[in-house]
DNA sequence: GTATTATGAATGAAGG
DNA sequence: CCTTCATTCATAATAC
C-alpha cells in the first residue's frame, strides 16, 4: 500500500517534469506547434485551396513582386516605419504582417550578402571543403580571445555532421519499445537523455564580450576569479 | 488499493504516451537536441582542421528550463552577481558562459516585450488586420493543443499515428523495476490520457506559454522613429 | 512517394 | 536597454 502510494506521487512527479521540460522544448523550437494563425486564409488566387494548414507565410507572387523591387531600391535598408507602409500596402495583395516584411528583408539581405561572399572569393581557392551550401569562410566573430584558451568552449558539436541530412541518427537508441523510464526515483530516461553525465570540468572560462564586458565593469562587485 | 492500482496504471500510461511524444517530436525536428551537449559524443577520429563547428552556444534543455524559471520568477534583471551564480548552476548542465547568460536574459527580456506590446493595443481594438485567427482551418494551440481530438500537430509524422488504443495495460509497476510498460508503440493517444482527472493539472501545464502566435501577430520591432 | 532545395522564422550574439 | 547581424532550424516548394 504504501509502496502503490509512492508509486502514484513519483509518476505524477514524472509527469509533471515530462510536461515541464515538453512545454520548453515546444516553445522554444516548436513554433508550428504554436503560432499558427497567420495562414489560415492565405487567399491565394492561383486556384488551390490548400486548407493543409499553413504554418509559414508564403508571399504570393505579387508581394514577391513588390518585395523584390523594394528591395532593390532602398538596397536592405528597411526603416521600421517603411516597413509599416509596406506592410499596409502588401496587405492587399494577401495576408501578411509586418513581422513577415521584416524577415523577408533580413533574409533577402543575409542571403546577397552571402552570396557575393562565395562568388567572389578573395584569394582563397581552397575552400572548397563542402559544396553541399555555403560553407562559407567566415570571418569568425573574433570577439577577444575566444580561441585561445579552449577552442571548444560552446561548440556543441565539433564534428561536422551534416543536419541537413534528415536521418541523422540520434544519440539514444530509438527504443520504441525498449524502456520508457527506467527507474522511477529519477527520470532516468530523460535525465541520461537531457542531462549531461559530468563529462564537462573544462570549464575554463569564457570570452567576454564587449556588452558584457561592459556590463560587468560597471558593477562594485569585482570579479572575483 | 484499486484505486491506487488504477492510478498507477493511469500515471504509467500517461508517462510512456508523454515520452512517446516527446521522443518523436525530438527525433523528428531535433536531431540536434537528441545528442545535444557539447557534442565529443560523437569521435571526431579526424581531429583536423575541420573544425568548422558551431560557435554559438545552445542551451540544452535543462539549461533552458532553468533559466526560463528564473525568467518568470521576475528576474528579469539579474545582477552581475546573480549571473554568476546561475552560470555557476547551469555550468553543470552544459558548458555556458556568463556572457551567455547574459545574453540570454537580455535576449529574453527585449523579445517578450517585444510580443507584449503587441498584445497590449490589440486588447481595445483589432486594427491589425493580421489579427485573424478565426476559421482556422487548423486549430493550433490554444489551451489545452493536445486535448483536442485530432489537433495533433502538423507534423506529418505525429498525425500518422493512429488511435488504435492499444494495450494500455496497467502494468503498475513493483518497488523494485519501476519501469512503466514496455511498449508504447504508436501510443493510444492522448484521448484516453486526458480523460484522467489528473492529468488536468499537468496539461494545464502544457499549454505553450504563448510566444509565437503572439508574435505572429503584429509588428517585431516598436516604432522608434 | 522520397530526396533536395529554397526560404520563412527563431535566436544567440554584437553594436550603439 | 534597443536594434541589427549572423547562423541555424524547419518546412513549403520542387525535383527526382
Amino acid at each position: 500500500m504504501e509502496v502503490l502510494r509512492k508509486q502514484i506521487a513519483i509518476y505524477a512527479t514524472i509527469c509533471e517534469q515530462l510536461v515541464d521540460l515538453h512545454k520548453s522544448l515546444t516553445s522554444h523550437h516548436h513554433h508550428h506547434l504554436a503560432g499558427v494563425r497567420l495562414g489560415n486564409i492565405y487567399n491565394d488566387p492561383s486556384g488551390g485551396h490548400k486548407f493543409s494548414g499553413r504554418q509559414r507565410w508564403t508571399p504570393t507572387p505579387i508581394q514577391l513582386q513588390i518585395l523584390e523591387r523594394l528591395f532593390e531600391q532602398g538596397n536592405g535598408t528597411p526603416t521600421k516605419q517603411k516597413i509599416k507602409e509596406i506592410t499596409s500596402e502588401l496587405t492587399q495583395h494577401g495576408q501578411i504582417s509586418e513581422t513577415n516584411v521584416y524577415n523577408w528583408f533580413q533574409n533577402r539581405r543575409a542571403r546577397s550578402k552571402r552570396k557575393q561572399q562565395v562568388s567572389a572569393p578573395n584569394n582563397n581557392n581552397v575552400e572548397s571543403e563542402v559544396e553541399t551550401e555555403v560553407e562559407s569562410p567566415k570571418p569568425q566573430q573574433n570577439s577577444v580571445s575566444m580561441a585561445d584558451d579552449n577552442t571548444c568552449f560552446q561548440t556543441p558539436n565539433m564534428c561536422s555532421v551534416d543536419q541537413r541530412a534528415k536521418n541523422v541518427e540520434p544519440v539514444f537508441p530509438s527504443e520504441a519499445s525498449s524502456k520508457p523510464a527506467g527507474n522511477v526515483g529519477q527520470m532516468s530516461y530523460y535525465g541520461s537523455m537531457l542531462s549531461n553525465p559530468r563529462m564537462d570540468r573544462i570549464i575554463g572560462k569564457m570570452e567576454v564580450p564587449g556588452s558584457y564586458q561592459s556590463y560587468m565593469q560597471g558593477d562594485v562587485y569585482n570579479m572575483t576569479d
